[in-house]
DNA sequence: GTCTATAACCGGATAGAC
DNA sequence: GTCTATCCGGTTATAGAC
């Protein structure tokens, strides 16, 4: 509960204010953006105090992590229809990929700023974060149906870490498309097939055997990276 | 000029000022952090007034940029002495990626800051803006260094992005410092032996001819993605 | 044109009454 | 749970001295 933000609410009249609140201020930022989209203008528009916007999210920044949960729920659901009809590695990371571009897209004008309190090690937003370790742990999962529904073989040492590094692909994608202002972010789909294409052959490449000295020692490294999150 | 946040004094007088509000504000960020550190507190130790220090440094942030085009001299001086006496490619990089952390370390505190400001898209402090064209450069620059000064044997298609593939990696290193708390970063200089090693094998790996095809769909893809910056 | 100072504005955040 | 009043700090406007 703590972990997505939601703290109060307990009665029914709360939740619906925090409700409001959360809706309003989603909408001035898609609006506005998010820096110029004051506290007072959301109490107002929401016809609450400003004190009382404050009650419900301890910060503006808590406001961007009620935002960013929701989104990973709206990617989750955006994913199951590929998941669940395609079993070639290729089209189901690449449906996921496209399928997290889709439900972002109303907000890419801010979703800078999601990126820039999320590279702030202080913040809770970091997604290496222990804060933020239920929402990682649940995108991570995602990639993890990825890899396991598919009929793809990968060595078994690899695939125990692949839904990670798949992860942080996906990471790095996002980073492209928050820079990204082609029209309709053509560059970052197209990105993403170019390098989907090129991470399946590197997968199928590092599942050679003869690479198999290399492939454990980038193995163990990743294993001690991720001893950092935890 | 304008490009390291140098703009006024131009009078001795006038940098000298300067530098004193530079200097003061260095040293209270490693007090206190950045945060809690005011423009009114740098003001009044400075000895000037609040006008004063923001004639002289527009924001907060360019307090920043000045600071950080000044780690990069620091980086680029402690690197010199391994590049002018070994040629082999691996103790070269090393040489410079430990220098990096190094020559950073009594910052490391506030360096988040740094990094959260350097995510957000909008600031000039991105590596990726044009306003950080020249610092960009030149740090990609070492990298050349780094390269043209061995005796690795590359193919010409590879060796001519390396040295924007290593600056990357440079990032990632970074980023994995600024999170990294151990007593005296050690995990950051574990990960630079372990990733130096990894990478060099990359390199040898990428060069042999069998792996042209893939060498050549991952050159363009980078290429293509250095077409957004500029 | 170079430099310095004072006063005010604005918005995120908090305290405390109801 | 909700409000009003207030603080605090980044930033700006402005006036004037050298």
């Amino acid at each position: 509960m703590s972990l997505t933000g939601l703290e109060p609410a307990k009665t029914s009249k709360g939740e619906q204010t925090r409700a409001v609140i959360l809706e309003t201020a989603l909408e001035l930022f898609r609006e506005r953006g998010y820096e110029e989209t004051t506290m007072r203008a959301i109490a107002e528009r929401a016809e609450v105090s400003l004190g009382n916007a404050y009650y419900y999210f301890k910060s503006k920044e808590h406001l961007i992590q009620a935002f960013y949960s929701r989104l990973q729920d709206a990617h989750h659901a955006a994913s199951v229809g590929i998941l669940e009809s395609e079993r070639d590695l290729k089209p189901r990371l690449l449906g996921v990929m496209r399928a997290m571009i889709v439900t972002t897209e109303p907000y890419h004008r801010f979703a800078g700023v999601l990126f820039r309190t999320a590279a702030d090690p202080e913040s809770p937003l970091n997604p290496f974060s222990p804060e933020s370790e239920p929402a990682r742990r649940q995108s991570i999962e995602l990639f993890t149906r990825v890899v396991e529904g598919s009929k793809a073989r990968v060595p078994s040492d690899l695939k125990q870490e692949l839904p990670y590094l798949l992860w942080l692909y996906h990471m790095g994608v996002t980073l492209f498309w928050i820079h990204d202002s082609s029209p309709g972010t053509r560059r970052t789909y197209r990105l993403i097939d170019r390098t989907v294409d090129i991470v399946v052959k590197l997968i199928s490449l590092a599942s050679n055997p003869l690479m198999r000295p290399l492939r454990k020692a980038a193995l163990a490294l990743v294993v001690e990276l991720r001893e950092s999150d935890s």
